[in-house]
DNA sequence: TCCATTTCTTGAACTAGATTAATTTTTTTC
DNA sequence: GAAAAAAATTAATCTAGTTCAAGAAATGGA
């Protein structure tokens, strides 16, 4: 089935039989994004969830200094949208963009409400997948705010060592708010 | 009815009849906390969701430097919890603790859970306060990597002007990630 | 395989915000 | 309504991380 890995993530939470498989399929649709392509450009208006099958996408933003600031990655089993630009259909102040050459599944907004109305059970998948994704976001904000640049490095390196491995790192350096510079400063002082 | 408040904030986005507002009553308690008792103490272990009917909540930790860290604030139809550690069930690493005296409905661990089993439609309520509060993480990130201290003070208190009256000014400066005396000095530039 | 592009490093000068400590103002409590 | 406690201010000194600029290394494409 070419939703396969979307299915094999939501029975981790609830149950499905075949008809409501099927009917996943129907209303979502596979994309495949070459590095560097847009899923979402800067003020465009977003009207989509993604789900990473395969792959890496990051979301970012210019700030006024015209830098690149990265707010979120997402790797396979992670869902990815601009909850903003989505739900109130504003123009979006964050791009989403492959990082490499990445295999999504796109659920369109209308899909969405459609595939809630018709299988409830994604209601409790959602709400799971969000708590999951919220509490996510509190701890990052957490460690923003408890250690310094240098000890945030090292937690993420230690906490996600493949990832490190799969991304630029001035990406990561952006991620964790701080300059590529510095980054290189740390990683002289020992790796 | 003592959890009206709560009923009036979940029929904002689904239908309850009265025989499910009478069975969220039979499983959710009303509790009083006078200002700075604690809802959560540290290392305790979260057993319970909080829906502040009226009053002004807050969540901090405690840094390498003994100090407090606000990462949250909770008012009127908001939500509290520390989700590590209900959904894990490991010593909080956050304090929950009463800013103003509060009324808050508090709907125990199991209980939320055979609420969602015996009203179904309350997922999808708890699915939607779940996106809108991911939502003001993530803009809160943004705003944290893009917006100096003094930016995000301006900015707090053109979006919030009322609940910046609420609060003490320490606690506005912790939550904002910066300290007291430098919240002192923007103030003395311009109000 | 070579050229172009992208990524990473190094060092010097600089700045937003922290720290410390003392003082004043405001709020709370009895 | 006085004393105590909590909150806010001010100023001097300090530091984690930025900026700028230039070069080195790695990667990628034809």
């Amino acid at each position: 089935m070419k939703h396969e890995a979307l299915l094999r993530h939501i029975r981790r939470y609830v149950e499905l039989n075949e008809e409501e498989q099927d009917l996943i399929g129907v209303y979502s649709s596979i994309q495949e994004f070459r590095k560097k392509d847009f899923l979402l450009h800067l003020d465009q208006i977003c009207s989509a969830h993604f789900f990473v099958a395969k792959g890496c996408l990051r979301a970012f933003l210019i700030n006024e200094k015209g830098q690149e600031q990265i707010t979120q990655f997402a790797i396979e089993n992670w869902w990815i949208t601009n909850y903003d630009s989505l739900d109130n259909q504003i123009p979006s102040s964050l791009a989403i963009q492959a990082v490499e050459n990445t295999e999504v599944i796109r659920i369109h907004k209308n899909d969405y409400e459609m595939l809630l109305h018709k299988i409830p059970k994604l209601e409790r998948y959602f709400r799971l997948v969000l708590q999951k994704a919220y509490g996510a976001s509190q701890r990052r904000i957490q460690y923003i705010y408890t250690l310094s640049g240098e000890e945030r490095y090292h937690h993420f390196n230690e906490s996600f060592p493949e990832f490190v491995q799969r991304i630029p790192q001035y990406m990561l350096a952006s991620y964790l708010g701080f300059t590529p510079e510095f980054l290189s400063k740390i990683r002289a002082k020992k790796i």
